[in-house]
RNA sequence: GCGCCUCUAGCUCAAUUGGCAGAGCAACGGACUCUUAAUCCGCAGGUUCUGGGUUCAAGUCCCAGGGGGCGCACCA
């Protein structure tokens, strides 16, 4: 609440997450009167009364009693111009979302849209489901782990990644039709793009490809923006997109041709695409193919140029090990992925459902790992047990919830629609050292 | 992990070429019977992120460290 004392008249301004409401208070018909204009901008009160109309015309409660909730001791920042040190505003999330209006409405988004989410997967006949985090192996994902210890089995385990082969497990089983949505942790650097815990949402369907499941996202996304916002059009950082499906498909070779002006076909050959890498600035991992050529060509030249909404296709089976693949064109594989303002907000594939295919494109993965690549997967073979007993055609999404409310919210920070985002520890104030430990000398 | 930028009162921000650390809001004391960021008077508020250094003199310059932002790298 914000008071307002005038003598023997006092307004104050008293606001819940509902919106707020002006309470008058006369000195003559308000109980403890001279204590009620002495609140301070924070402090949280209840109070009783007549709802009346100020001479101004403001719908008022002239309060007759009231109680102090809860006093505060520290304040909420300046009453006009808010709290906008991002320290503050991320390691104190409750002064940001007390003082910063735009704050909550942006997370009382997201909840809407994860609502959205569920509602929509529920009224297709998907099912939700939970799959452990704490998993012996971390699959799923090109990714590094957390480690973490489990005392009672005397054995690591890691934070996943991504849930995806225990949901592909659960399509063996005949959960046709099944979704998670929850947090992977991934640990890698922190960026206005990423964070180590995040939201995704994997959503697998049996008997479905992955143009089925190109029309899920389309009509996940575009839906819930027009069941928020009325509408499918979306402004993101200046660039206004269109979600209304269908998108434009496109392959992976059009689309790197479009932006670089490169002609870059796989099937030109290794050396052609390196020189072509070579001349657009790109740099290549050593011993790359043809299509891990082509993919770092097109994520460091081609997708942030991308307006969108595409569907960009076509990727090579050498980058995508978890992806079947294409059914009549050589070297690729059926993934798409999404494009909306130049960023990836999901990843639809057709699942590869052959258990010697997968277990040779594991193998290779192990490797990559043995010969030094940290975040190749790993050999999983419950895993591959589980595809032995047959896993029907399968589609499967992936969705950054993250990037989507990003997306929506229009801000570029990841750490914007996260309520506590991760930072490192404040030792500010520990600086200067010595005092405690080591040495052995003391009064 | 590397590079650039940044850190001043509870909050939002000033402080000339190195020259007495300031304002608004909040808080605190007072005035005020229709305010809307109320207004007016008064009072108080500081390890200028930390530790060193240069200097007659450091918020300002130099070195080291810490937090944050952005970029690179990694990735979704």
């Amino acid at each position: 609440m914000l008071s307002r004392p005038q003598g023997r008249l006092a307004f104050a301004e008293l606001r819940d997450w509902t919106g707020s409401v002006q309470l008058f208070a006369v000195a003559s018909r308000t109980e403890r009167f001279e204590e009620l204009t002495r609140l301070s901008l924070g402090d949280w009160i209840g109070c009783t009364g007549e709802v009346v109309r100020t001479k101004r015309g403001e719908l008022s409660v002239q309060v007759e009693s009231w109680t102090l909730l809860a006093p505060t001791r520290h304040g909420f920042g300046d009453k006009w111009r808010g709290v906008h040190d991002v320290e503050l505003r991320y390691r104190q999330r409750e002064v940001d979302l007390w003082a910063n209006e735009g704050v909550r409405d942006t997370f009382l988004m997201r909840s809407r849209v994860v609502a959205a989410l569920r509602r929509r997967l529920d009224a297709r006949g998907f099912v939700e489901v939970e799959t452990p985090v704490l998993q012996p192996l971390a699959g799923g994902a090109n990714a590094r782990p957390f480690v973490t210890h489990f005392n009672a089995l005397h054995s690591d385990f890691y934070l996943r990644v991504a849930p995806e082969l225990y949901l592909k497990r659960l399509v063996v089983g005949g959960f046709e039709r099944v979704y998670e949505l929850g947090r992977d942790f991934r640990n890698e650097g922190l960026s206005p793009r990423h964070n180590p815990e995040f939201t995704m949402l994997e959503a697998y369907q049996a008997y479905a490809d992955y143009e089925d499941m190109a029309g899920l996202v389309e009509e996940l996304v575009a839906g819930t923006a027009l069941e928020l916002f009325g509408s499918t059009e979306v402004v993101f950082q200046g660039r206004r997109v269109d979600l209304a499906p269908p998108w434009r498909r496109a392959t992976l070779e059009q689309v790197v041709e479009e932006v670089t002006g490169e002609r870059c076909e796989l099937g030109r050959g290794r050396d052609a695409l390196a020189a072509v890498a070579g001349r657009l600035g790109v740099e290549v991992p050593p011993g790359s193919g043809a299509g891990r050529i082509l993919y770092e060509i097109y994520e460091r030249t081609t997708e942030h140029e991308l307006l969108g909404p595409v569907l960009v296709t076509d990727y090579p089976v050498d980058v995508s090990p978890l992806v079947r693949a294409h059914r009549s064109k050589p070297g690729v594989v059926e993934r798409m992925t999404p494009i909306v303002a130049g960023r990836e907000i999901a990843e639809i594939y057709s699942e590869l459902c052959d258990p010697d295919v997968q277990r040779s494109r594991l193998v290779a993965q192990a490797a990559a790992r043995e010969a030094g690549d940290d975040e190749a997967m790993v050999v999983d073979e419950d895993f591959l047990r589980s595809l032995e007993h047959g896993m029907p055609p399968t589609g499967g999404i992936g969705l950054g919830v993250d990037r989507l409310v990003m997306l929506f919210a229009d801000l570029p920070a990841i750490r914007e629609v996260l309520l506590f985002p991760a930072l490192r520890q404040d030792r500010r104030d520990g600086a200067g050292g010595g005092g405690e430990g080591a040495d052995g000398t003391d009064a």
